[in-house]
DNA sequence: TTAATATATGCAAATAATTTGCAAAAGGAG
DNA sequence: CTCCTTTTGCAAATTATTTGCATATATTAA
């Protein structure tokens, strides 16, 4: 997504485009592995953009709940945020380096069976695998 | 699990058995919704426990490690535990009123296919359903 | 454009969640 | 019961996250 998508998404959403949002977005969006809070700040910093870690959780909250972002709750880990909508999927975990994949989502079929068995409406779904990856596996 | 079975279960996996242990794990034990470990802190003192919230956390952090307790990360929330083992199922929690079910898991046949595509040695895996309880949809 | 209004950000400080160090206490092996 | 090891109490530190308020920045309408 580039710059302009960004910017009509937001506009889309009703959201107030700043020079801010726009900057934490990008280093999100730029990145394949879902960041944390802190590791957005770091990007921040070396890129030399001027923005406050207060900040930058205000707007990890503000897009979540807006669904500009999803935010993923690994175990043993800090919240992390990627991108939200577009291809929905799931994340494969490697618990030694930490390493974070996109897996396709099998749970599609699964939220009908557990609405008529519950009588809850769904409104979402995760899912976490987690295991040794090939490289870690050799050590 | 009774007194006894807990006493086994952690004697069998060569956990020390003391005092504080033990009722940190039957409250959880005793109650049907994964707990916080504030929450655990609340019902220790209500009982008239003498526990340290560090010690919880301690234990915690050590009995999830030894799998005598599984970690649940929801979304928003804090980190909950439950039993593990006996049966394996995952959650559905209701975004309005904090309910939290259990439901059967239906992972276990995707694994194979992921570790195929993937290359990854799966150890582990968690999904959550979010949506609206039936109580909560009539108000 | 610009002024008026609404919203977002900087900054500092507060709060919440979790961990750690160290001495004392309790559990387990013999 | 004694010795040795592990756990706990307690206080304090650290990490993660939120909040209040004044200022700065976006957006809207003229």
């Amino acid at each position: 997504m580039n710059n302009k998508e960004l910017k009509d998404k937001l506009r889309n959403n009703n959201i107030q485009i700043t020079k801010t949002r726009i900057q934490i977005l990008t280093i999100i969006n730029n990145t394949t592995k879902p960041l944390t809070a802190t590791e957005i700040d770091d990007i921040a910093k070396k890129k030399g953009f001027n923005i406050r870690l207060s900040t930058i959780y205000r707007n990890l909250k503000f897009f979540t709940q807006n669904e500009i972002l999803r935010q993923l709750n690994f175990y043993g880990d800090e919240k992390r945020y990627e991108m939200s909508g577009e291809n929905h999927h799931q994340h494969l975990i490697c618990t030694k380096c930490g390493e974070i994949l996109p897996i396709k989502c099998p749970l599609a079929k699964f939220e009908k069976n557990i609405e008529k068995e519950t009588s809850y409406k769904i409104k979402n779904h995760d899912m976490e695998m987690y295991g040794i990856c090939p490289e870690c596996q050799q050590k």
